[in-house]
DNA sequence: TATTAACTATTACAAAGTTAATAGGAGACT
DNA sequence: AGTCTCCTATTAACTTTGTAATAGTTAATA
């Protein structure tokens, strides 16, 4: 099944797969908007509650980590994106996504090789 | 600032876009779930309380014409998707991207294609 | 002209999401 | 011991989303 997260569960997510795990009070340092300590709290609890992190102690915090990889919602958020707004069109998408201005010359480098492994893959 | 569509207006504007327009009831059927024809009514008007349709009478009916486009409301999620999940790296997105396993080797190419091309513009 | 069919407008309501006040516990400090 | 500080827990207000019933309008039609 499709994972769906929020606006605000993506913030906590993201935090969380950047540093591997955070308290509440690391968290909600993470989250650009400044939130109360308690609201930071309740997105995990909600979060927890969803499967979607788990926390240990950790002296008298908790310590938060993701369960759900980044990959797995990654590509549910992009399935979506992909075919509501690009029509299903991978190149689209990437063409889109390329438009972007500071596209340098080394990325550009760089997924041509990627592609070029996918493709020896593919004939193998 | 950055466009936010839910679920559902994303359902009703992937219609649009995919017409060109359209009236409530060729939304509603454009849409996989089946929805009463006053609830479509009721998202349209609310994408075009947004400011995202537009429409114009039609005979005793409206047609509604998408006022967003479909490549802005896609880099937004995207950047979004990018940003948040792959921590900004477009390499990771596209590797997940052709993770899919039907992706076939013609789009691979067609893809090198697209980025040689960007290669050609960047060096211009 | 009375009825019907196809619309739009109004209103409502439940569920989900967002934010935070308040309360209580436990270690640290005076 | 008393107070302070840093936590978690509870509770709840408030907003947005999602869905649709009901009412009103207009044009066709019997």
């Amino acid at each position: 099944m499709a994972v769906h997260l929020t606006r605000r569960d993506l913030d906590v997510m993201a935090v969380l797969w950047e540093l591997g795990s955070g308290t509440v009070a690391e968290v909600k340092a993470g989250i650009k908007d400044d939130l109360a300590y308690v609201t930071v709290l309740t997105m995990l609890r909600t979060l927890e509650g969803k499967g979607h992190v788990r926390h240990v102690q950790e002296g008298k915090a908790f310590r938060y980590f993701p369960r759900l990889k980044s990959e797995r919602a990654g590509t549910g958020a992009l399935a979506r994106v992909l075919d509501k707004m690009y029509q299903g069109s991978r190149e689209m998408l990437v063409a889109g996504l390329l438009d972007d201005e500071d596209v340098t010359e080394d990325e550009l480098r760089r997924l041509q090789k990627l592609i070029a492994a996918r493709l020896k893959e593919k004939r193998s």
